[in-house]
Parts: C-alpha cells; sequence; structure tokens
DNA sequence: AATAGATAGTTTAGGTTTAAATTATTCGAA
DNA sequence: TTCGAATAATTTAAACCTAAACTATCTATT
C-alpha cells in the first residue's frame, strides 16, 4: 500500500474534513429511526386489529379523501410507490369487494378506483383507531412543539422536493 | 340502515369530534413525506453512481462504524430489520468480498460479521458521495433549524419508544 | 453430568416493492 | 389520415422483508 509519510493517508481525514455533514447525518438517521418506530407499529396494529396492511390502508385513505375516486397513475403519485405496486394492491382490495374499478369517460385506458360502500364502512372502523396509534407517538409532545416541528418539517419537505427535481432528468 | 331521525347518525360527527387528533396526523403524512421523498432519492442515487442498494449500503455503514466486526443480531437489532434480512444481506455481501464471517472466540454459534480491505475502500467512496446527498437535502435549513428539528425529533424517538413499549408483550 | 431453557443464526414460505419491458390507447403534428 | 410520441395500466424478474419454524450451541440449575 501507499504509506509513504510524506503523504499521510488520506482515506480517513482528509474526506471527513471536507465533508463533514455530521450534524445533517445525525439528523436524517435520527428522522429514519422516527419514522420506522412509528411504521413499526402502525403495521403490527392494523395486522393484529383488522387483519390488514399499511399500504392498503394508505390507499384507502386516499380514496377515502377522493369520494369521486381516483385514477391509478394518481393513487400512484400520491402514495410515492410505483404503478405495478398500486396494481397488485388495487387487484386485492377490488377482490375482497373493498374498492371497484369504473371505467373513464373518454379514455378508455384508464379507471377510476372508488371504495365500494363496504370498504367506506371499513375504513372508517380502522380510521378511529388509526388516529389514536398516531396521537401516541406524538403523545410526548406539547402542542407548540408540533406545530414547530409540523413547520420545520416543510421546510425539509422543500428541500428535499428541490433534491428531488435536481437529479431527475431535467427534460 | 337506522336513519331515525332521533338518533343522528354518530358515524360522522361523533367520532370525529372525540378524537380529533388531526393536527397529529398531518405531522405524521408530513414526517412520512419528507423521510419517502429522501430514502427514494438516495436510492436511486446509490443504484446509478454505485449500482447498490440503501439496505447493503447500511449494512456496511455499521460495519464501518465497528472496526472489530458486529454480530448478526446487533446488525439485525440496529438496522431494526429481521435476522433473516441480515443473513440475505450478509451472503451477498460476502460473496461480493465486501464482509466476511470471523468466528468469535468462545461462541461458535455466533459469527463477526467484518468490512473486507475492499469493503472498506468501497465503503469510503460511497459514503463521501452519500454525505453530500443528505446535506443536499437539509440544505433549505438553517443551522439553526437543524439543531432545533434534532431536539424536538428527540422527543418524538422517545414518545415512540414509549409507544412501542406499549404494544409490546409486557412479560 | 443431565437437562431445560435461552440465544445465534439460518431456512422457508409468502407477501411487498421496485425498475424495466409490454400492451393498449390517446394526442398531436405533418 | 396516419404516424410517432406520450400516457395509463399491467406484467415480469429480481431484490427485500417478515414471521415462524428449525438447527446448533450455550448457560444455569439441579
Amino acid at each position: 500500500m501507499n504509506d509513504k509519510a510524506s503523504e499521510p493517508d488520506a482515506s480517513d481525514l482528509e474526506t471527513r474534513l471536507h465533508t463533514d455533514h455530521a450534524d445533517e447525518l445525525r439528523l436524517w438517521l435520527r428522522m429514519l429511526t422516527c419514522t420506522q418506530l412509528i411504521e413499526r407499529n402502525i403495521r403490527s396494529a392494523l395486522r393484529e386489529k383488522f387483519e390488514t396492511t399499511l399500504p392498503r390502508f394508505d390507499l384507502m385513505a386516499q380514496l377515502e379523501r377522493a369520494p369521486q375516486g381516483l385514477k391509478m397513475n394518481e393513487l400512484s403519485r400520491r402514495l410515492m410507490v410505483t404503478g405495478g405496486n398500486i396494481t397488485g394492491i388495487t387487484d386485492q382490495l377490488v377482490q375482497e369487494g373493498l374498492v371497484e374499478r369504473l371505467p373513464v369517460e373518454g379514455d378508455r385506458r384508464a379507471y377510476l378506483v372508488r371504495l365500494t360502500h363496504t370498504g367506506h364502512a371499513s375504513f372508517a372502523a380502522m380510521a378511529h383507531e388509526h388516529e389514536n396509534w398516531i396521537a401516541q407517538a406524538f403523545a410526548g409532545l406539547p402542542p407548540k412543539d408540533m406545530a414547530q416541528l409540523h413547520k420545520l418539517l416543510g421546510r425539509v419537505k422543500d428541500s428535499a422536493i428541490a433534491m428531488n427535481l435536481m437529479s431527475d432528468p431535467p427534460a
């Protein structure tokens, strides 16, 4: 190896000095830990109490807020997952009678996915509990802290969106 | 349906009043959005620039900080994934010569997983870029905001851990 | 020593998610 | 109108992740 004393090995010290974003890294890891802790809890609670999964719940939550229904690509965009994934989850929910696919007037490629009456009722039951679980996750924060956190995360969101635009094909 | 006028349908109004944790819900969704935006970006950058994946990077990052190596169950705990998962990822990395399994003195059940020389070099190259990506994600925040955010997320973390303990089998 | 229970790691089966390729349809411009 | 590009959704192959069952080893108690 290149261990001459004239050039101290740069692999550790120098690179570390140049790019010392340790604070950002720590912040990121803590953020990740928080979401993973909460998400894991929600997942297991959804399975235990309602025998369902988080992706299914999230999809239904989107449909609940859009009574007229949503197209697959819109679901994909909102849930930030790939289209193929939406296809799979929707297939399941259709199978179980919780959502339905409706033709779109004037575009035979697309569907509108909508909650069925059963799906609406099923979601209502789950949403009530879900809200409590989330509330528990933030129970340790005074309202003032929550507001502050929400504001700061708004800035992170903007920053992260900007980052995404940078790395996406600009054309 | 039970639509008698004497008892106004409670399914919407009342439950919503009782459990109005809309702020918590909004906060949670924003938090999730932030981490997903950033994580997605890191994933695609790792694939494009280094042909690797986030789980593999994360495992190597843990090993980098533990030069003496880590046992499988310790990796499992730190990465918050199941043991079986660790086995699979480690197998891959061993296959590619980036990590190695070493016997543990006095416990023939366990291994120590450790970065090889190649793995160490490979990780150093990636870590440098990774740090810049993370820094970009938080580029929009003044240092003061970052510190504040870190502090608030510390409270969330405590709260989330408390939530986990509640729902885990207490025995 | 013998055995029961705990611990370390792997295997298995099944579900999730992704990126990339594919099919079908729509839209726009020559 | 017709052809090429864009769009909506699906399919496919591969990686990821989990829970549960399993093997091997260790530890403590008797």
